[in-house]
DNA sequence: ATCATATATTCGTTTATATGTATATATGAT
DNA sequence: ATCATATATACATATAAACGAATATATGAT
């Protein structure tokens, strides 16, 4: 466990707002790229890189792969979970983001993006 | 307050470990310097940043300069600091550098470095 | 087999960060 | 006034990070 990595891989706006959507669900990559309105490549790089700090975890589920909160990391970090759960919570966009977020479901069938 | 600023400046091993030493007290830039075998500009600049950030704040006393954790800041991420302090008292370096602040102090008068 | 969709990765480029070295500034001691 | 000490800053450089664009890979549908 390497403290400062975390934080750096935190030091990022982006992923700050992905993380804001993933504290209460699990999404794929097609989801948040459409909901932060960023390039495919680069959610994709986002959760990777958070993926490798061990802050989040992935399954693949047909051609999709679903990103979460990783149970370990959360857990041997709940203090720092629950803080940045909360300074998450926030940010400017974290509104507008959910907002987005459900429209975007709503809009949707379960197995497409 | 910019979140991700924040864990930006929070991102880097030697000022995490700068944090480990002002927790519970403040300090000039000199004690930092000589405690974690870093150059003077390179302290100086780390605590800048720090400080621009909004972590520390600083006083100044005759020719010394002394930081500590920003009281302002600290009231309003109070579960963020408490979960900095808990992480930073186990980063690798953190029982040394505090071994080594002691006996620093020991071995000086209080007005000199 | 072909095509569409979802994801990851590579390459090149731009921007940011960290650090050594040197220097400027401030304070106090002589 | 001169010197020593403490701190900040400027400059140059090396390293890392972010991102668009293109491409590779995997999965499912037809």
């Amino acid at each position: 466990m390497d403290l400062s990595l975390i934080f750096k891989v935190l030091g990022e706006e982006t992923r700050l707002r992905m993380l804001g959507l993933l504290f209460d669900r699990e999404l794929c990559v097609c989801d948040i790229e459409s909901v932060l309105g960023i390039s495919q490549a680069n959610a994709s790089r986002h959760l990777a890189k958070m993926k490798s700090a061990g802050i989040l975890s992935s399954r693949k589920s047909a051609q999709w792969v679903y990103y979460d909160i990783d149970k370990l990391f959360s857990d041997a970090h709940s203090d720092l979970m629950e803080a940045l759960r909360v300074e998450v919570k926030k940010l400017p966009d974290y509104k507008i983001d959910i907002k987005n977020l459900k429209a975007a479901k709503k809009n949707t069938a379960q197995d497409q993006c």
